[in-house]
DNA sequence: TTGGTCATAGAAAACGTTTTCTCACCACTT
DNA sequence: AAGTGGTGAGAAAACGTTTTCTATGACCAA
């Protein structure tokens, strides 16, 4: 014989507390309901052990109360900051959060766009692969998108970036400021926020009136490290280098230290993206933290709001990081100059 | 007058490709069908632009191919890659899957874990949070659950472990061959992880007739720090300390740093979990890596042997980890004592 | 030819909810 | 006192699929 054949339904509950099944509904969704019945229904939901199946809940409902949250590398401590404010925000308003990871595969990226429409998400919230930036923006969903992270050239979905230009200017004349003249660059060749640092190092830096090398490094491994072996090997070396995102300055670092150079005493060094450990490194790194809980914020406000106003603008919410000064080197070339 | 009134669905298809919707059905399944009836059919689907809805499907079918993974805290790295490992098996087999983070709070790894039955998911692998440990492990889900990374006492369910206790004492002896002989290790005090490797901790310095200081250090911010500052300021100052994870080593090192002690110059530092960045500190850190492919697919293996044994005995599958040697210190205490 | 088995595809039921529809009841208004 | 409006709960439809059931026709053996 046995034990439990069938899971309890809504009808099962209904018969226990000898209402219909539509009341047990209401109860259950806090409609109102006569309190002498509202009880029964509850006493029958807890010693019935009754557990709605979300699967018919959102087929018959036709909202599944879910957005999907897309993004490129779930190792990047970024990108799962900015998923903790979303996921959060969106609890606290009674959505459910479907988290997909594409490790920068624009396959596994269509792949998880389509999968969210067969899911009938709500909304999306959609940080793009790198390789993204080449093809046109046609995401063409049935449901709003915002774009976090990296823009999409042409896309016509809300977004929130960091103010990329601004904050590599920022960085350029932090060094500037500290005393470098020599200046170089790594950018990540094919993701918007790489190209987009890389103007702003560059305009920055012709407004300082110095010149400097900006390269850009494609996305493999030993790229950088050739890159900085190449230039510490050239005519003039660089006294300063910045790394367009966290990666690569770790490669940057690793290269350096096979050359037997430290930072900050025989070069300076900065970077994107704020890490625990970047203040253990000789005397820390400086960098630009990005305001991460902010991020998430803006991109679900953003969605809510689209859902509510589907026919608004489009809107492109750019966001300024903050500069952690860090890493003066012990014989500071400002006061050494 | 709407442009899009109404979602396509298996009947517009129908309608589309003259055929019934049960043949459709069936032509999307891939259950053999007339190959006319199959041609007319895929190109309805195509040119009305039919997509699945899932909800429907599940609730019909049954079976939500879906699994749910729910991670103590989605910012460790050892976590993320878990995951990476889990989900890539998982999409192969034609699986979906949940990412639900708990941050290390037991009240939303319940939430998730309700959620999941909600979902009727085919299977749960949880890495349980911290707290989890003392509560006897009843989780009486409805569904197969795969422990990782911590276990629950008195759990009945099948997990993957890191050998921790075996680990912890590598970590020890290495240390030891390196000439260290007042050594302190820093274990988390809530997690089972913690306990374990405390436990080797202490009987690796048994067997090699060493004493040692094993502290439980409560995970709360500065509390490593303080216990650091107090071991070295006490009259026999350790010349090697020994972290219980990732998060606690940066703590020490910061201490140290704040001691102005150099690792490892001054003092010798182990701990287990590998990151990138620990090559780049001193000469390095030694450290344990755990077998993060092999743990996920481990965890997804015995989730899927579960599905079709369900009444199998419980089974544990305990890994071992790799030492990564580094950090030997410029004046190697083996070679000056 | 006839009867039986098998394969194939359409018809209809079913999945577990929510929502709409309907009806009974009660309180007001006129 | 009779109509009217509102309220609250049960009945039944609906959501978009898959699956079961049924009917038709083909094939084969007797």
């Amino acid at each position: 014989m046995p034990v439990e054949i069938k899971s309890v339904g809504i009808k099962d509950v209904a018969k226990v507390a000898n209402v219909s099944p539509a009341t047990v509904s209401r109860v259950l969704s806090g409609r109102p309901v006569d309190p002498a019945m509202q009880e029964r229904v509850q006493a029958a939901v807890i010693s019935t052990g009754y557990r709605p199946n979300l699967a018919a809940r959102r087929l018959r409902s036709q909202h599944t109360n879910t957005i999907g949250l897309i993004l490129a590398d779930i190792r990047n401590p970024f990108f799962t900051a900015v998923s903790r404010a979303i996921e959060s925000l969106a609890t606290a308003r009674g959505l459910r959060v479907i988290l997909c990871n594409t490790d920068e595969d624009p396959a596994k990226e269509a792949m998880y766009l389509e999968l969210m429409q067969q899911e009938r998400v709500t909304g999306i919230i959609l940080a793009p692969s790198r390789q993204r930036v080449t093809r046109a923006g046609d995401l063409a969903m049935d449901c709003p998108v915002v774009l976090i992270d990296r823009a999409i050239p042409g896309a016509r979905e809300d977004c929130v970036l960091l103010d990329n230009e601004a904050m590599a200017g920022l960085l350029l004349e932090h060094l500037h400021d500290q005393g470098h003249r020599r200046i170089a660059g790594l950018f990540g060749a094919s993701s918007s926020t790489g190209i987009e640092r890389r103007n702003g190092f560059e305009r920055a830096a012709a407004r300082l009136g110095i010149t400097v090398d900006a390269l850009a490094i494609p996305h493999a491994p030993g790229e950088a490290e050739k890159a900085v072996a190449a230039l510490l090997s050239g005519p003039d070396r660089p006294d300063a280098l910045m790394a367009s995102n966290g990666l690569m300055l770790v490669s940057v670092l690793r290269a350096l230290r096979s050359l037997s150079l430290e930072v900050p005493r025989d070069i300076a060094l900065a970077g994107f993206d704020n890490s625990d450990w970047m203040e253990l490194i000789g005397n820390g790194l400086t960098v630009i933290e990005q305001p991460v809980e902010e991020i998430g914020r803006t991109a679900m406000t953003m969605l809510l709001d689209r859902l509510e106003h589907p026919d608004a603008a489009m809107r492109k919410t750019v966001l300024s990081g903050k500069l952690i000064a860090r890493g003066s080197s012990a014989r500071n070339p400002a006061t050494g100059s």
